[in-house]
DNA sequence: AGCACGCCGACT
DNA sequence: GTCGGCGTGCTC
């Protein structure tokens, strides 16, 4: 991400008199905000909810800057304030400006960002409550008497939770309410947040966790905009170390923010928290009910959640007073995703920091280049956690060269893997079998004329399962029963698997080691996160050996008996030309590897490669993490990717497959000559067909210092397509293709 | 995003 | 002769 200053805001003061008029921003694709007549009483200010007729509808809306004065006055509709709710916090609405400007989307989309839970601004539903009122019924039966005694403690309930805390029917407290005996009273909506506290459980903490947090809870205290990269190996306490810094903020009476980039990990977080700080902290994902999404967005506007732990849109919640972020795992590929507008998280957090003037904290144990060169040049504070914690130490790394020791055709886990498992097995340890592939076999070909089963939807393989019998295309998710005979020449039963999955390494671990005890994790053998903790859980307590699984396993588990990890095929990332294959590789296989010898006892790795001279692997070999940043610093240098170049990806799409390639035409010959700018392109995009959607793609490569959002405008302007075809931009695209 | 307006095929 | 397919365009 360009590390650009703020834009000054070249909006318009707000008018206030007799006839108050303001820009008023939509929730939805528009250019910009539409112009509306307020009423004369209202303080009128940017942030400033409101709903808005717009064409048949009524739309909740904020105030965003001074009336464009373009629509004839006579034309302007009335917008009236929405009561009982504080505006959108001023540094909110300049982040939303910030978004849209930076990922080339209307601003009304982003807005939509921030206005998610549309539910949060309906009137509060107060709940009515019962306590002890002044009257005493003339009979006390015993249930009578078992309520009365409930309600004495002075707390309001619930006509249901009397009931059924005294275990009488709803019918003896009607009874009471009735004579007045229980008087009602209004609750709030929800139970209000506990607030986390600071001191509640402080742990100890070793030498560099304590330099380290101290050096956090400074930039705490200075109230200030700063970058920090908490940068520590597996298991050496980066969530402890940030937790100071979090304490601090709650004692600088600021509200925090942790980013997790999946929702998966939330559940061992939030207990995690709540040792430290005596409190679940608020939460904020997808898989939030409405309720809950109402209750914690409130929670964030009013100031009432003084720490929210959330996925990446959380970023745009309505933080009252925001006095750190926390991006943990800040290398994770899962920030840049597409939901409304395409952007990364972990660079919109900085973004976010820099415009709330509070710190932003990375936490990563192998950052993303970008972040390690931004520390490196000393944008960055550096803080380094190289130990781990206690005894533990970090594994040994092997690698098996499959071009020298392989099995028999077909065959996954070679020579040297199957003696460290027999070793593993032998000694009473536990192993995990890492390959990052779903399903049985990547590929099923007709042996007799060649055919490759691909998905009719998507230019893809489809992938085995032969659990489920089927053959899915990972893609799309389209997927059929393995046909009797091939589609091609009608061969019956003509199929051959190539190539390995998680369930095949399975077979091939069952055939060979009969006796172990063995489960598989992977996302489509396991039914949701109830399983995947369950299939954890049994590994934690020794009910399974062998743990053969995809990256669903590589993530944050402690699991103290495991000594052996044993990385299939490390070659799956390919060094296939796309910008951050050897860097994704280098990270998951850091991580996969991290898994093995966290107790006392040493843990081994073999990783199992067709390269082992490549420098990804040669430095996972030699535990030398800094040798592969510095050379892939110094590839991105030489090619000028980023962080030294910028890029930006045009992608075209349509059902009209003839339509895209033709918008893809169009676009090149429209792009405009500027100094430092070069454009590739249109090709196929690297899943040409996908949902039955043709993908063409322009990529933008520019200097560091151009500003290509300018460039793009410039030239999106200028051009008209077809109106089959969606473009979408997307500014640092994670890959070439 | 909604929703209306508008211009070409199968029905009472 | 109408009902309705969803392509195109507007909403302050």
């Amino acid at each position: 991400m360009k590390d650009a200053a703020l834009k000054p805001a070249s909006r318009p003061e707000l008018t206030f008199g007799p006839n108050p008029r303001a820009g008023v921003l939509l929730p939805y694709p528009l250019p910009g905000p539409y112009d509306y007549k307020l009423p004369k009483d209202v303080e009128v200010a940017r942030g400033l909810l409101v709903v808005a007729p717009l064409g048949p509808r009524e739309t909740l809306g904020a105030v965003w800057g001074a009336a464009e004065g373009t629509v004839g006055d006579n034309r302007l509709k009335h917008a009236i304030p929405l009561e009982g709710h504080p505006r959108l916090p001023g540094d909110l609405c300049d982040f939303i400006d910030w978004v849209a400007d930076y990922t080339l989307t209307p601003p009304g989309l982003v807005l939509a960002m921030a206005l998610r839970s549309r539910q949060a601004f309906e009137p509060p539903q107060l709940r009515t409550a019962y306590v002890l009122g002044e009257a005493r019924p003339k009979k006390i039966t015993p249930a009578r008497a078992r309520v009365l005694e409930i309600a004495n403690d002075g707390l309001a309930r619930s006509v249901s939770a009397l009931a059924e805390d005294a275990n009488v029917t709803p019918a003896v407290v009607r009874g009471l309410i009735e004579v007045g005996a229980l008087v009602p009273t209004a609750l709030p909506e929800f139970a209000p947040f506990i607030a986390p506290d600071p001191d509640h459980a402080r742990t100890a903490l070793s030498l560099e966790q304590e330099a380290a947090s101290r050096s956090l809870k400074a930039a705490v205290a200075a109230r200030r905009f700063s970058v920090a990269l908490l940068d520590g190996v597996t298991g050496s306490g980066k969530t402890e170390t940030y937790f100071e810094a979090v304490a601090e903020t709650l004692k600088q009476d600021k509200q925090v923010l942790i980013l997790l980039p999946e929702i998966a990990l939330t559940v061992q977080f939030l207990e995690r928290f709540a040792q430290r700080f005596g409190t679940r902290p608020a939460e904020w994902h997808s898989d939030l009910s409405q309720r809950e999404r109402r209750r914690t967005y409130r929670a964030a506007m009013n100031g009432e959640a003084r720490v929210i732990v959330g996925a990446r849109s959380a970023l745009f919640l309505p933080f009252q007073e925001l006095g750190l972020i926390v991006v943990d795992e800040e290398h994770e590929q899962a920030y840049k995703q597409e939901d409304g507008a395409i952007y990364h998280a972990r660079d919109m957090a900085v973004v976010r920091a820099r415009i709330a003037k509070c710190p932003v904290v990375l936490a990563s144990a192998t950052p993303s280049l970008e972040t390690f060169v931004n520390a490196g040049a000393g944008r960055y504070a550096h803080l380094k956690l190289p130990r781990r914690h206690g005894s533990a130490t970090l594994p040994e790394v092997r690698l098996v060269n499959l071009l020298e020791d392989r099995g028999e055709t077909g065959t996954f886990l070679s020579p040297p893997l199957r003696q460290a498992l027999t070793a593993s097995l032998a000694a009473g340890e536990q192993a995990m079998l890492f390959l990052n592939r779903r399903g049985y076999a990547p590929l099923t070909l007709c042996e007799t004329c060649g055919h490759k089963m691909t998905c009719p939807n998507c230019a893809a393989w489809l992938v085995e399962h032969r659990y489920r019998r089927r053959l899915v295309c990972h893609h799309c998710g389209h997927g059929t029963e393995t046909p009797p005979a091939c589609p091609q020449c009608d061969t019956p039963s003509s199929f051959i698997a190539c190539g390995p999955g998680v369930e095949r390494v399975a077979e091939e671990f069952a055939r060979v080691f009969p006796e172990a005890r063995m489960a598989i994790a992977s996302s489509d053998m396991l039914q949701g996160p109830g399983e995947t903790q369950a299939a954890i859980r049994s590994m934690i307590k020794r009910e399974i050996d062998v743990l053969v699984g995809t990256q669903i396993v590589a993530k944050g588990h402690h699991f103290p008996q495991l000594t052996l990890v044993g990385v299939i095929d490390a070659d799956l990332g390919g060094s296939d030309g796309d910008l951050r294959a050897r860097e994704r590789t280098f990270q998951l296989l850091h991580q996969v590897a991290g898994r093995a010898g966290r107790a006392d006892k040493p843990g081994l790795v073999l990783i199992q490669t067709r390269n082992p001279n490549d420098a990804v692997m040669q430095a996972l070999a030699r535990g030398d993490r800094d040798a592969f940043y510095a050379q892939e610093r110094q590839y991105r240098e030489r090619s000028q990717s980023p962080p030294f170049g910028r890029l930006a990806a045009i992608i075209v799409s349509s059902h009209d497959g003839e339509a895209a390639r033709e918008a893809g035409r169009l676009l090149a010959k429209a792009a405009p000559q500027a100094r430092g700018v070069k454009v590739w392109g249109p090709t196929p995009a690297f899943y040409s067909l996908l949902r039955g959607q043709t993908r063409e793609r322009l990529l933008v490569q520019a200097e560091r210092g151009v500003d290509i959002q300018a460039y793009l405008r410039a030239w999106l302007r200028q051009v008209k397509v077809a109106n089959a075809v969606r473009l979408t931009v997307d500014v640092d695209p994670m890959s070439f293709a």
